[in-house]
This record gives C-alpha cells, sequence and structure tokens, in this order.
DNA sequence: TTCACGATTTCGAATAATACGATATCGGAC
DNA sequence: GTCCGATATCGTATTATTCGAAATCGTGAA
C-alpha cells in the first residue's frame, strides 16, 4: 500500500504540499461520500465544529480562502440546513454563521473521518515527525 | 509576520494541510504573477522542470490529479507554446507531454521562485522538522 | 489468429472553486 | 458631519474537477 519516501527535491516541498492534499481530498470524498458534500462544503462544516459561531471573514481566514469564496459555498450548506445566517451583534456589517443541529450532526461525521484518516495515515510515524510537519505547515501559511 | 505556532488538534492534520495548501497557491500566484499562468499550469511546468517527458497518467499522478482534468491545462499550455503533445513510441494510445523552449524558461522561473519562497519560509526550521513534513505528506499521499 | 479486457486520452457536460470589481451598508476616527 | 476602511454579496469570467462515453490501443489467453 504505502510506497517510499520519494526524496525531496530543492523547492519540491510546494508541490508535494499540492500532490498530498489532492490525495487527501480525493481519500476524503471517497469516505464521506454518503454526506453528498463538496470538498469546500466539507472543510467549511470541519472548521465550525467546534461549535463556535463564526463571521464569513473568520471561516474565511480559517480555510484560507477570500470571503468572497465562500459565499456560494455558504449558500449550499444554508439550503441544506447545515448552517444558519444572522447578524452579528455588535456589527451589522458581519454576518454570524453557525451550525444548525443537522450542520452538527454533518459535522460530527466528519470530523470523525478525518480524524480516523489521519490517525491510519501517520500513527506509525515518530510523533516528532507530525509536529515537524505542523511547524512547516505553520510557517508556509503564515509566509508572505 | 509569522505569528505562533497553532496547536494540532485531533484530525486538524487535514484541516491544516489545506489551509496551507491555499495560502500557499495565492502566495505563488503573487510572485509569479508575470507569467500569467494559472495555478494549475504553474504546478504542472513546475513538474515537467526536470525535463523529463511523461506521459499524462504520469503527470496526473505527480500533481494527484487525473488525467481527464489535466486535458484542459495542457490545451492551454499547449496554446501558449510551452508544451508540447507527441504521441509515445512504443504505445501509441500515450500522448508524450514534453517542454520546449519557453516552457523551460517558464519551469526554470517557477522552481526558482518555489525554492525561494521554500527557503524563506523554512529556512529557520531544524532539518528534522521538514524532514517529518516529508515523512507525513508522503504517508498521506500513499493512505488510502 | 482472434477475441476480450483493461489502458490511454479526450470529449462533452455539469458542478464547484476562485477571484475581480462593483455595490450597499456599516463602523470608527477625526 | 465627513471620510475611509471593513463587511459580505452580487455578477461575471475563468479555471478546476469529475463522470460517463467514445475511439483507439496493447496484451494475454484460448
Amino acid at each position: 500500500m504505502k510506497s517510499e519516501i520519494v526524496p525531496p527535491s530543492v523547492g519540491g516541498a510546494l508541490l508535494a504540499l499540492q500532490r498530498a492534499t489532492h490525495a487527501t481530498l480525493h481519500l476524503i470524498a471517497t469516505e464521506l461520500v454518503d454526506l453528498d458534500l463538496s470538498p469546500s462544503e466539507i472543510n467549511a462544516l470541519a472548521n465550525l465544529a467546534d461549535g463556535v459561531g463564526r463571521t464569513v471573514s473568520q471561516l474565511g481566514a480559517a480555510v484560507g480562502a477570500k470571503p468572497t469564496t465562500l459565499t456560494s459555498v455558504l449558500d449550499r450548506l444554508e439550503r441544506r440546513g447545515h448552517v444558519t445566517r444572522s447578524t452579528r451583534a455588535g456589527d451589522r456589517r458581519s454576518v454570524l454563521i453557525e451550525l444548525t443541529d443537522s450542520g452538527r450532526e454533518a459535522a460530527a461525521v466528519i470530523t470523525r473521518t478525518l480524524a480516523d484518516i489521519e490517525h491510519r495515515a501517520l500513527g506509525a510515524l515518530p510523533p516528532e515527525a507530525v509536529a515537524g510537519f505542523h511547524a512547516v505547515l505553520n510557517a508556509l501559511t503564515t509566509e508572505g
């Protein structure tokens, strides 16, 4: 199943990152096919799974996309009854995104599946490798 | 510039991966705006930068996408004169994708920029962290 | 030699992803 | 009160992605 480690090349980290992302998105889509949600819908619900309401800007920052990208994603989630949009108290420009009951259920399935995939893929790796992974991701996310 | 390390949560690796990918794609797009190439065109050229011709299937495996996804990407690159498509010797079903001179130049700019970004973001991290990053990516890419 | 089956790539169609520029509204500082 | 930046969405356009179908091809078994 698992092939040998591919030696990294200079500048290859970003290519490997994109490849791994594509691979995991395929895997996630397969395992969550019953939910009938798009990758971005899954991502948004997963980020909201902690039950904390967020503005569109906050959610965008969490997933790494601009608010305008999220408009249609949230339209579909709202239509499915998974999230509500409300005016945020104290700032009527902002829209508060919150999970509904069905959204919480979907989010729970999603986070369980993500945790399962993660455990299966990374369970045999030393904790230092996983810590290094997170350090690199953080460095890449904040570079610029 | 760089904020504090965010503590990872169970199942959070895949979310962090997607977020980092979005962040780096934004950064890459900004730094390579003069090339006027889409993210997938950049990714394809970067994967071909070693000068080795590849079939559509091979390129798809490298970037983590299906061949059919690459059809329009390669159409555009071919139209821009950056790649050629030819019949592969020994198997006429396969199409060989090769860089042209202009494709090689573009690929060189891309790999230089990717290496630069990588060095700026990761240069201060210990080599073990970067090695751990690659180990995790490999594990995720081959899981399933 | 023939045939069946899987491999290869593209096509056409559909949905999703992404962002730009514009818009309307809002909030805060002066 | 005014000005400027913030917020989210709209409309638009391009790109990303895949499915199913199609045509062609290559290989192995009978």
